[in-house]
DNA sequence: CGTCCAATAT
DNA sequence: AATATTGGAC
């Protein structure tokens, strides 16, 4: 395996195929002013590491929750971490007590342009009314994503369609009043708007609703009902998630994959250089997405040195 | 109860 | 700024 090392250039139509083959080994992944304490260590409390390290270590997550509607995360307090099997990486010797390191907390969730763009596929397809938290993130089928890692991006891009509501006509739609703007919508300005989206959402009355502003006084109707899951389960496996580590931060972990042929997890760590970009990296779209039929992805550098981000991207499986 | 949503916190 | 977490409403 030749590996640039520096590289992080992704390319080839399909490179999840050989995604492993570029995975860069563990020390080139650490900057240099990051250490390495033991996951555990790490995980299980929030480490003073006054010392001067800021530990960074990878954990496995399972995620069974996910999907399983059913589930029940514990509304109560502290403590609403998914606890699951930690990686133990060590095969020969450790053994032993490990303790998985309750109370963690997940990492958070990075939304790439692609994850966005599923996110916004099953919004679409599931309309508006429709699209709340739960629906859209059983349709995602990314293992590992939750309904509160949805809901909060869809709170996110509920503000940025009032947004743009409001800027009529005028350039194109990434037209923004401050640059500011114009940084932040870059993520929802990679995936295309479906038609539909512009005022009328908030109220969507059914199952819970609570304060909604106000609920649309009709209901137009556009799609009927797509049986989109069926066919998202069948194909679509594909997303990346990633996971983002402030470098303040000492927890840290990543979304496994229990499923499927992959039994390791892989992910890929930096800094997204601002013009190597992947191409096609989405799924080969079948029926059920193929709604927007754009080329996609782009990809956004990082900015400023300030924060040095580290990014690992790793692909669950979709599992529902 | 579970979920949604808006607000707020990190 | 981008996510997470919380709290009130159904």
């Amino acid at each position: 395996m030749k590996e640039g090392g520096g590289g992080g250039v992704v390319e080839g139509e399909n490179w999840f195929s050989r995604w492993e083959e570029d995975l860069p080994s563990p020390e080139e992944l650490m900057p240099l002013s990051q250490s390495l304490i033991t996951p555990h260590l790490a995980l299980a409390f929030d480490i003073p590491t006054a010392a001067a390290a800021n530990a960074n270590s990878i954990n496995n997550y399972s995620s069974s929750v996910a999907a399983a509607g059913s589930s029940h995360h514990h509304p109560t307090a502290t403590a609403a971490a998914t606890d699951f099997d930690d990686l133990n990486c060590s095969g020969g010797g450790g053994g032993g007590g490990d303790e998985p390191a309750r109370t963690l907390k997940r990492p958070r969730l990075v939304w790439t342009p692609q994850l966005h763009k599923r996110f916004v596929d099953a919004v679409a397809h599931l309309g508006i009314k429709n699209a709340v938290p739960k629906t859209i993130m059983q349709l995602m089928s990314v293992d590992g994503l939750t309904r509160e890692n949805v809901a909060s991006h869809l709170q996110k891009y509920r503000l940025y369609l009032k947004r743009m509501q409001g800027l009529t006509s005028s350039s194109s739609s990434s037209a923004a009043g401050s640059p500011a703007d114009a940084a932040t919508d870059q993520l929802f300005a990679s995936a295309p708007i479906p038609h539909h989206f512009l005022r009328g959402v908030g109220g969507v009355g059914g199952g819970g609703g609570g304060a909604g502003p106000a609920a649309l006084p009709h209901e137009p109707s556009f799609m009927p009902f797509v049986p989109v899951a069926a066919a998202l389960q069948h194909h679509q496996q594909m997303v990346a998630a990633a996971v983002q580590q402030q470098y303040h931060q000492r927890q840290m972990g990543h979304f496994g994959s229990p499923a499927a042929g992959f039994d390791h997890g892989g992910f890929l760590a930096r800094g997204q250089p601002p013009q190597t970009g992947m191409h096609r990296m989405g799924p080969p779209v079948p029926a059920a997405a193929a709604a927007s039929s754009y080329a996609d992805d782009l990809e956004e550098g990082a900015r400023g040195g300030a924060g040095g981000r580290k990014v690992l991207t790793l692909f669950p499986t979709g599992e529902d």
